[in-house]
RNA sequence: GCGGACGUGGCGGAAUUGGCAGACGCGCCGGACUUAGGAUCCGUUGCCUUCGGGCGUGAGGGUUCGACCCCCUCCGUCCGCACCA
């Protein structure tokens, strides 16, 4: 036999795997399906480590369960729009389809020369018109069930990427994709309503079973629910009522001041009235310059100004004075919030840099509070209520409950529910994006694009300059247009959609990817869905996997499909570091996928990086540690090659009887190998333990490397090892099975283990005394608890270890060990 | 500040239900083969040791016959959220 070349075996078999029909798959009833997904990538030109890692862990999943006997939908596709192929052409003249299109071609080999089981048949790009025009129907789609509207608001302005971004692209109030400063602007923008669904997809991350606390949490954390009252304070002099939203209506009686946000609607009304007005408006100006992070971090100086108007506490009839502050958030609550400088400690910080009232409202049970000696608000859910009219005295559960019924009955107040999560920004003023299909009417406003006119193509006659508006609005053939209502004079929108629009649905297109009447078949949807399994990296935790969970509760309520969640199961992988840090290419310590794949081939790639670390944690890449691997596959062909007459002659049913002890217990390393493996790759996800017991299997082969093998045995072993190896390791299997067994390795199904092989009739098991290893014997397995006992008081060197001491008592537990407590 | 995860040999990691800590791989050391070895094969490898054993899973305490695993306190690293009223 020759030596193991990977480069040429690789490029024979992806040539087999690459043949059009051969991963093809179809709705098929007669099988459980299984819907594999790997997050799809964006077309930057190459691939890098987390891509080859999250694409090997996605084709063991399907491989594994396609020889499983599943149905298995395993598909790949480009999340295509986007700003890098509009930088190109800023940058290089390139046209951003051209450029596109380019990378995706270098990335498909890329992707094929690693071996993976797609079935690229459904090949899903979402820059092509065929698929930008289904996302521009589903626009139309929310649109029309009033969940997509447009409203002038203070929105993030990212200035290096020239656009607007959604709340959850603004990182620490940097850009989530260039890390720039992001700052606000006023401007007109499309927004999805999210927050309508705010409280199913609360509810419905208990369904989310199959997925990690920790991305679940991360959700929760950013819907942030909560439960409160809306109280409505009289200001007599504005002629108006101001609503404050609180989670502490225990603390009522102690308000001593209300702030407004500065963009607060009110603040304008007052300045009107208010001797102060340009102090005012020169404080909210200066509120209004500062970035996100200043105003709303914790650490940063909260500032605020007196308006000279009042309201009334309408618990106590109190005067409560009204200020302006930088801290109050507009778009949360009703931007209006009472203070209570003895209950909330940012209210105290307040109160005391600009000497307000404080009045404690609460008392601790163990403790009396005394307002002189306190440097802190109380801000513990426990204690009694004091300084709080008829209130007083009530404990702090009672109390909070009374206050609301109270505030309801008298009419001025509402318990409410508030939600952290805004509403989805989903206007772009850049190029290389979908669309928005709305066009603006001189007489009819804004209207639709009529289904029948879609896709609204992209241009090709922009002009791209980056900080401009809307590339879209340089067209001369794209903006102007007639109204399709009244035929009159109009113009387009010339903002695209956030590409996360694009990436919300793609994987409902994969099952239906040709269709041309509809975004997808309702029953293909239905019959895939959801995804058993999605894997990709933890950055999307809430992105991209809280809108697709959006899109997917609004299409079922629009009858499209029949199913709440799009995700059964998900896998967060770790990140690939080298020396301690991300790869990139700034610190230099990047490695190419392609180099290792050319010096070493796919399989060893695939191999190591499933076997250096558990799947959820973060991979030290080691080139060492590659080698390893590369030195393991040649230990497999190697062995086989040793094997080799013994293979060719045995048959595939035999006696195990007439084995030999070695053999036997060669056997039995088989099967339970197979077990470990069966339950590691289906239960676990445990890639690196499985590859793990597949090296001792190939290690106890090696114990036969000099001797005379039974060949039939020869023959299992080889078979189920290959078997095994398949989906790890695809070439070098389907080499290595087509050497000496019939038919396609990936076709056959996994083994199952023969529970009589792995049956042993001793075991040894652990002699203790007081905890401590002190002898292993040898015993037959299954001897019961009572019998183990027994046998302790006859070892023969039970003497030995308990003498000059008491025996109190021994411990048997079965096929384990045996305790033997003296003193 | 709040929430979460993690902490095991020189390194990556294993120990799935409270039952032999360190599987497997890398590295190191030794041996075989060899003109040669950076190929391959075999073996050793947690620390200490008077060779009986002692110690050992971030630190300290607890529960238990028995703890990497459960409980408490603390330290460290990483991640998420962070004036959301």
């Amino acid at each position: 036999m020759e030596k193991y070349n990977p480069q040429e075996i690789e490029k024979k078999w992806q040539e087999v795997w690459n043949a059009p029909d051969y991963y093809k798959t179809t709705e098929d009833s007669t099988r459980p399906k299984y819907y594999a997904l790997e997050m799809f990538p964006y077309p930057s030109g190459n691939l890098h480590m987390g891509h080859v890692r999250n694409y090997s862990i996605g084709d063991v999943v399907a491989r594994y369960r396609m020889m499983a006997g599943y149905n298995v939908l395993h598909p790949m596709g480009f999340d295509a729009f986007g700003m890098p192929a509009e930088n190109a052409a800023i940058a290089h003249g390139v046209k951003p389809g051209d450029w596109t299109f380019a990378n995706i071609k270098n990335m498909t080999a890329q992707q094929k020369a690693m071996g993976l089981a797609y079935d690229w048949d459904r090949e899903v790009e979402t820059c092509r018109e065929d698929y930008y025009r289904w996302t521009q129907w589903l626009f139309e789609l929310f649109y029309k069930r009033g969940l997509a509207y447009k409203k002038e608001a203070s929105v993030n302005w990212c200035d290096t990427c020239g656009t607007v971004l959604a709340n959850e692209q603004v990182i620490d109030g940097k850009c989530w994709r260039c890390d720039s400063e992001v700052h606000k602007k006023n401007l007109a923008q499309w927004f999805f309503k999210i927050t309508d669904y705010a409280d199913e997809l609360l509810a419905d991350l208990d369904k989310l079973t199959g997925w990690p606390s920790r991305v679940k949490i991360m959700q929760e954390n950013w819907i942030g629910r909560s439960e409160g009252l809306e109280i409505y304070l009289d200001a007599p002099e504005l002629g108006e009522k101001i609503s404050v939203y609180t989670t502490r209506p225990d603390t009522a009686f102690g308000i001593t001041f209300l702030a407004l946000a500065p963009e607060h609607p009110l603040v304008e009304k007052i300045c009107a009235i208010s001797d102060k007005a340009d102090e005012i408006k020169k404080f909210c100006e200066h509120a209004r310059s500062q970035s996100d992070i200043e105003r709303t971090s914790s650490e940063s100086e909260k500032e605020g100004i007196f308006t000279g108007v009042y309201c009334i506490n309408p618990f106590n009839g109190n005067k409560v004075q009204i200020w302006v502050t930088n801290y109050v958030v507009f778009e949360y609550g009703t931007g209006a919030v009472m203070g209570v400088p003895s209950g909330d400690q940012r209210d105290w910080m307040f109160a005391k840099k600009y000497g307000l009232d404080i009045i404690l409202t609460l008392q601790p049970k163990d403790k009396e509070l005394k307002l002189e000696e306190m440097d802190a608000a109380y801000v513990e859910h426990e204690g009694v209520m004091v300084n709080s009219g008829k209130f007083t005295g009530m404990d702090f559960n009672t109390g909070f409950q009374a206050i609301m019924d109270y505030a309801e009955q008298q009419g001025f107040g509402k318990r409410k529910v508030n939600y952290r999560l805004r509403d989805w920004l989903i206007s772009r003023q850049r190029y290389w994006g979908a669309p928005i299909p709305v066009i603006y009417c001189d007489k009819c406003g804004e209207v639709l694009v009529p289904e029948k006119d879609l896709p609204v193509l992209l241009p090709d006659d922009v002009e791209f300059k980056q900080g401009a508006l809307s590339p879209l609005s340089t067209s001369k053939k794209f903006n102007e247009c007639t109204c399709p209502k009244c035929g009159g004079h109009a113009h387009r929108e010339t903002d695209t959609m956030d590409t996360f629009i694009c990436s919300s649905w793609y994987y409902m297109r994969y099952t239906d990817p040709h269709n041309e009447a509809k975004p997808f078949d309702r029953d293909k949807v239905n019959y895939w869905s959801p995804v058993d399994q999605y894997i990709g990296g933890i950055e999307h935790a809430i992105l991209h996997l809280l809108y697709s969970r959006f899109f997917t509760k609004v299409l079922r309520d629009a009858g499209l499909l029949d199913y709440d969640e799009p995700f059964a199961n998900l896998l967060t992988q770790g990140m690939v570091i080298k020396d301690g840090a991300k790869m990139s290419k700034s610190l230099g310590n990047v490695v190419s996928p392609e180099e290792i794949i050319n010096k070493y081939g796919a399989d060893t790639a695939r191999l190591f990086i499933l076997f250096a670390a558990p799947v959820e944690r973060d991979l030290d890449w080691s080139d060492k540690g590659v080698q390893g691997s590369y030195r393991f596959l040649n230990r497999v062909w190697r062995i086989l090659e040793i094997f080799d007459d013994a293979i060719k002659a045995g048959n595939d049913t035999y006696d195990a009887q007439i084995l030999t002890a070695e053999e036997i217990s060669l056997r039995r390393t088989l099967h339970k190998t197979i077990k470990k493996v069966t339950e590691d790759v289906r239960d676990r996800f445990a890639f690196n333990t499985a590859i793990s017991s597949l090296m001792e299997l190939v290690n106890a082969m090696h114990t036969f490397q000099d001797k005379k093998i039974n060949p039939n045995l020869a023959r299992e072993l080889a078979k189920n090892l290959l078997l095994m190896l398949a989906p790890f390791v695809p070439h070098i299997s389907a080499e290595l099975w087509s050497k000496f067994f019939m038919g396609d390795v990936h076709k056959q199904n996994f083994p199952t283990f023969d529970a009589a092989a792995i049956v042993e009739e001793e075991i040894e098991i652990v002699i203790q005394i007081n905890g401590k290893v002190r002898d292993h014997v040898k015993v037959p397995v299954g001897l019961s608890k009572a019998d183990l006992e027994k046998f302790a008081l006859t070892l023969p060197r039970f003497d030995e270890f308990t003498s000059g001491k008491k025996v109190i008592k021994i411990i048997a537990v079965p096929n384990k060990l045996i305790n033997i407590v003296v003193k």
